[in-house]
DNA sequence: CGCGATTTGTGCACGGCTTCACAAGCGCCT
DNA sequence: AGGCGCTTGTGAAGCCGTGCACAAATCGCG
């Protein structure tokens, strides 16, 4: 519970956005940043949903809720919008981050380039293993989980990244809870148990791939059934009214 | 009862299971072996609801779309639901996955072992590369990837993993496509375009931070100030939990 | 200075998903 | 054998998210 500095200009101003919306404004963010590096100073809801991959009058929706943004007749400030969402995001700062378990793919974790550059700072890798600790990574030094107390609280991170193997995360991450730590992203296949005021989530690889699976079997099933199938469309709902046929 | 049903029988089989209980059976099925390892033979709603982490009733009724599979009074059969969840995702055979983009992340993924024991087979791996075709990873050589149309007709391989930079992803997906991919799952942070009746779906570890530091950011909000809500209200919509009783 | 082209912001309707609550079914115990 | 407790399966209601369609707003230009 050690109360955060709160900024003077950073206020705690910001509507309650609907968790979908949430969810894509990184994707948004992500886009305008592309759009800046290419010289674009204004963009269209059209222009910028295109890049995002959504419905444009959705993009406009999500956008509302962070107050007035665009300019009607012209569109959007790209380095504008830009900023206010990463305030939304709550990136005006580079987060610290932990990372606990450096196997497989906690070295891989470790070791990419996303996190720096979009608002993360990997503040320290842990494990359990004292044959690991000691370990250098990408210019830093792996410790054991025993100092998660110490390091979190010296750190100030607030958010942890589980790679353990399953059968440790739900140890892991209530020794993370314990430390202060209320906010993770759990890549271990397993259900964790944590308090009211904690939020995880879960990243399964094997379940985006059996999600997969299911419209493959799906896909092979459909062609094997009745007649005139063989027209690869009919996986989107979105089209009710217009026809419109998709241009190749 | 003779109560209203779905009246339009256009169901062949099962072609038509909600999107969101998809998404679900995969945790269900990871929840089960658990189980069944444990040597429990059935379970309640309840208890595989808690295993899985969801509502009891959400799980009824994701698992009713599958027909009768429980046993009133008693619960359900472990290794049945097991085959039947199984069969619903086409996980009868283990599929085979192409991985292309063999840099840090494609490294780890190679080497995950999650993939192997739920239902898939890294069957090949692949990158732009030369200096790194050739290399042994796991048992497996990597090939490069103007051998994917070869491969993937000769592996059968349906789905792929692209683990590449953002800049190359697009470019690898068109070329998976042509191959004769249509499944895709795409860990590159940047958004695919693929014709009707290929899938992509994807995983971005800095956009799950993100929607994390939102949440972080809105829980630093809310210990802040329990009063005194500086800003005059420039509240667009609905602000259902009130807030406005600060008299000063 | 006003008009038209353009684009945002949003009311509205629709469909999907979630949750509650309860009847129907099943096994066990007396 | 029959009742009783337990659990599933599911109608019904409410909520949330999506996308259409259009009014409001802004800029550029004649």
């Amino acid at each position: 519970m050690s109360q955060q500095r709160t900024g003077p200009t950073d206020g705690p101003d910001f509507p309650d956005l609907p968790e979908a919306t949430v969810a894509r404004l990184p994707e948004y963010l992500r886009a305008l940043h592309h759009l800046a590096e290419d010289g674009h100073d204004t963009v269209s809801s059209e222009g910028l949903a295109a890049a995002a991959g959504v419905n444009s009058a959705k993009l406009r929706k999500d956008l509302s809720h962070l107050g007035r943004t665009g300019t009607r007749g012209v569109g959007y400030d790209v380095t504008l919008l830009i900023d206010q969402i990463e305030q939304v995001l709550g990136l005006t700062h580079r987060r610290a981050v932990a990372l606990v378990g450096v196997g497989n793919l906690g070295h891989a974790l470790a070791g990419y380039a996303g996190f720096g550059t979009r608002g993360f700072r990997i503040a320290a890798l842990f494990d359990a293993d004292h044959g690991r600790v000691g370990e250098h990574i990408n210019g830093l030094v792996v410790r054991h989980i025993d100092d998660l107390p110490e390091v979190v609280e010296q750190e100030s991170i607030s958010i942890a990244v589980i790679a353990t193997p399953a059968h440790a995360a739900q140890h892991v991450a209530d020794r993370l809870v314990e430390a202060g730590v209320t906010s993770v992203l759990n890549f271990a296949p397993c259900v964790l148990n944590v308090p009211d005021g904690v939020d995880v989530r879960k990243v399964d690889l094997a379940i985006e791939l059996q999600i997969l699976s299911f419209h493959e079997h799906r896909k092979s099933a459909l062609t094997a059934l009745p007649a005139a199938v063989q027209k690869p469309g009919r996986v989107g709902m979105a089209n009710r009214l217009g026809g419109e046929a998709v241009a190749t």
